[in-house]
DNA sequence: ATAGGGTTAG
């Protein structure tokens, strides 16, 4: 009975004078006694205490007013009420309140202000109360001072944290663990056991619990099973692993640390388990890519009759989003839909990411834009989401949305975002985007640097790639991979290797993703034997087994010189199962030399792995069209119509000092649209470009031929629009979403001569970068 | 009377 009276007896507003209106809620039929007694009359001061205690603060501040010249224990009784009550805000008031009134803060008042500061935020506040405590001489105070490291810690100043706790004439447990916690909470790990360690050598009393739990935390930082395994043990010998705070916090350290086997272990030998224990065991199944486990374990949760909460359903979530199907995804959001978990930021969040991950979009956007206070981590998985469905564009936007909120993108946003721009392939949103991430402070950010260096390479400007890597403060592995993948990609493979010479020099240990950078330069720029001392290296010098995009990287190499049945054979040796990509690279190979029966053969493999692999199609095609198959070609287009498979439309963008323009085949669609193909078809006969296609003693169906004039490919109408419409002398950048044919590549080169211009036109692989009548790809991609 | 603690999205 006494538990639904206590809850029964806090109507919001009841008014002053006594609580004898709650005891209306008494049922008429009670024999208990009311649960208090109306505090005699004349004693305000114990009605303050008892109206604080109770967290009835509006009464108790007209009780208080009614107290002449109140002491400091009642204010602090003030103070402590507030705060208990859940209003920090509150609490800070009525510290203001007592110190107007003259009483003067004694060595109580302090640990509770101090904490409702952290609980704020509020670092000025948190300041000048540290000030009043050195004035008041309450610095010595042990609950004071760890009130005070707590504070700064949270508020991520360590510094002064560490300030404070220097200062502190004596250090207790509570101390410690604080101190430990603090170094968690910034993230500092390794500073956080040190402490840990320090702290066991200072005290002569054992680890207490919220020690031990702290230190695991810092182990998940850490990554290190081993240093927590050793807590592990610690807490066994002293006998600590019945608190179930600790065991959770041990289960939880497992997982985090990538243990499974021994989270399980611990979980299974637990005598008791909360909701939080059964959360972490869910979570943990589901961070390590097990869902089904989690699913497993959140069956067995429900059996013993817990009660799922919204952390359950968030960690749950996660477990969906790595399965096939939104169906599970689906029956958890009707769930917390039913239970009226719903508003709840993380949780919305959780099932958006949950949508985009599974690939329904769609639901994620339904989701976002419910969401009453996006967090940033909201924005960030709703432009993943995007960028999941290949929808850069929407991604971008969204991203510019989210530049006029008063939330600051982060790392996560940037990685998620740059590719987008990258895809995107305009170089002005690239230097729009650069300039951004400078203003935002992220200069010095080595990870987000380099993604704006890739972006830059990837986008035809390894220049600027150059100027932001020789300005980089601190250069990892990755800026230096990604710089000489950007030679590589634009033909310049010699500069390539000397990046990589030069690299090694500073000291820097190449990884394997180095040697697909330095393998894909002498690749592009036909390094052959360059490419075989590389290949040779990784292994002999570094230990590196080389893997499939090694042996990638390795079959375009052979393909581009070499005899097709070696390449063949180097395929059919490799100690790794070939890839699609790696039999691409021979159908290419087979494409540059007009073999087409090993093309066929290539082509077969590729559909044996991916029957719908469109670009495979295409090559086929246009081979037995080059040959004059022509029952063959029809052949090839009946099987893609058959498996609803249609060629992706060729398009040219080319990028003007101010715009960027695109470019279908034959494109009419242009305001200069007459024009362009005027100068087209001059700049055509200049360079006695022959129309091979006309000459032709096969017939070329209709439908194919008002479309293949090659001067009329939707490369050649950006590059001619690039031309007229741009300053001369000034070099012209278009970017291709499919590979170049050899007409167009021949005839650039011709019209870079004639016009005396540099063109660079980057398809989906490489960059071709035309001058004076030759190509840095060597006539061969 | 006062200080420190386990699960939550990338």
């Amino acid at each position: 009975m006494a538990t639904p009276l206590v809850l029964a007896a806090r109507p919001a507003r009841a008014t002053t004078t006594t609580a004898c209106a709650s005891q209306n809620l008494i049922p008429a039929t009670s024999k208990e006694p009311p649960p208090r007694l109306p505090p005699k009359r004349g004693s305000s001061k114990s009605l303050v205490v008892s109206l604080a205690a109770e967290g009835r603060m509006d009464e108790a501040v007209e009780a208080l007013a009614a107290v002449r010249g109140p002491d400091a224990f009642l204010h602090n009784v003030m103070i402590r009420g507030f705060a208990d009550a859940g209003l920090p805000a509150g609490a800070l008031a009525a510290y203001r309140g007592m110190l107007e009134d003259g009483a003067r803060p004694d060595r109580f008042t302090f640990p509770v202000v101090v904490k409702c500061c952290a609980r704020l935020g509020d670092l000025d506040e948190g300041r000048a109360a540290h000030g009043m405590v050195i004035k008041l001489g309450l610095e010595h105070d042990v609950y004071t001072c760890n009130s005070l490291v707590a504070f700064y810690a949270k508020l991520g100043l360590v510094e002064d944290a560490e300030r404070v706790f220097d200062g502190m004439p004596v250090w207790d447990i509570v101390t410690w663990n604080t101190m430990v916690d603090g170094y968690v909470s910034n993230g500092l790990g390794s500073l956080a056991l040190a402490c840990f360690q320090e702290m066991h050598d200072a005290l002569e009393v054992q680890h207490d619990s919220v020690g031990i739990i702290a230190a695991l935390a810092a182990c998940c930082l850490e990554f290190s099973s081993m240093q927590g395994k050793e807590i592990h043990g610690y807490v066994i010998r002293h006998g600590l692993e019945q608190d179930i705070k600790v065991g959770t916090s041990l289960l939880d350290m497992y997982c985090k640390c990538g243990e499974v086997a021994y989270a399980r272990s611990v979980f299974a030998t637990m005598p008791l388990r909360t909701v939080v224990t059964w959360n972490c065991m869910i979570g943990g199944y589901a961070l390590n890519e097990r869902p089904d486990e989690a699913f497993d374990c959140f069956m067995q949760m429900r059996a013993e009759g817990l009660q799922v909460e919204v952390v359950t359903a968030i960690n749950l979530l996660a477990a969906c989003a790595q399965t096939e199907s939104s169906l599970y995804g689906r029956s958890v959001h009707g769930y917390v839909v039913r239970r009226q978990f719903l508003p709840h930021v993380v949780l919305e969040t959780a099932l958006l990411e949950m949508y985009g991950k599974v690939g329904k979009v769609e639901s994620s956007e339904k989701i976002f834009g419910k969401i009453a206070n996006k967090t940033l981590v909201s924005w960030n998985n709703m432009i993943a989401a995007y960028m999941y469905k290949e929808m850069y564009t929407e991604a971008i936007t969204l991203f510019l949305e989210l530049l006029n909120q008063p939330l600051y993108p982060d790392y996560f946003t940037m990685s998620t975002v740059v590719p987008a721009f990258v895809l995107l392939g305009s170089l002005r949103h690239c230097r729009q985007i650069h300039s951004y991430i400078i203003g935002l402070g992220y200069a010095e950010n080595t990870l987000i640097m380099n993604a704006v260096l890739h972006m830059y390479a990837r986008s035809g400007d390894v220049v600027a790639s150059r100027e932001i890597f020789d300005k980089m403060v601190s250069k990892d592995v990755i800026s230096w991979n990604t710089m000489i993948m950007g030679y590589a990609i634009h033909g310049q493979g010699k500069t390539a290797l000397e990046m990589f010479d030069e690299m090694k020099y500073n000291g820097l240990q190449p990884n394997e993703s180095t040697f697909v950078s330095v393998l894909t330069a002498c690749s592009v720029s036909g390094l052959v034997d360059e490419g075989w001392m590389h290949f040779n290296l990784m292994l002999q010098e570094y230990g590196m087994i080389p893997q499939i995009e090694h042996y990638g990287c390795m079959t375009d190499l052979l393909g581009r010189e070499g005899d097709l049945r070696e390449v063949l054979q180097f395929i059919e040796s490799m100690p790794i199962d070939p890839t699609s990509r790696v039999w691409g690279s021979l159908l290419t190979a087979s494409r540059n030399q007009n073999d087409i029966d090993i093309a066929e053969y290539a082509a077969e493999r590729i559909f044996q792995l991916e029957h719908d692999n469109t670009g495979c199609y295409i090559v086929l095609s246009s081979m037995y069209a080059d040959a004059g198959r022509w029952e063959d070609v029809e052949r090839v287009r009946l099987l893609m119509k058959e498996k609803g498979l249609r060629r992706t439309e060729p398009i040219s963008l080319v990028e003007l000092h101010s715009t960027a323009c695109s470019f279908a085949n034959g494109d009419m669609s242009h305001s200069q649209s007459r024009t362009i193909h005027e100068v087209s078809d001059i700049l055509s006969r200049k360079i006695e470009e022959t129309d091979d296609t006309r000459n032709q003693s096969y017939p070329v169906p209709v439908a194919t031929r008002t479309t293949t004039m090659p001067n009329k490919h939707s490369v050649r109408l950006a590059v001619v629009f690039g031309l007229i419409s741009s300053e001369i002398g000034s070099p012209i950048l278009v970017k291709k979403n499919v590979r170049i044919c050899n007409h167009c590549h021949h005839a650039l080169k011709l019209i870079s001569r004639y016009s005396g211009r540099r063109i660079v036109v980057g398809d989906s692989k490489i960059y071709h970068e035309f001058s004076d009548g030759s190509c840095c790809c060597g006539d061969y991609w």
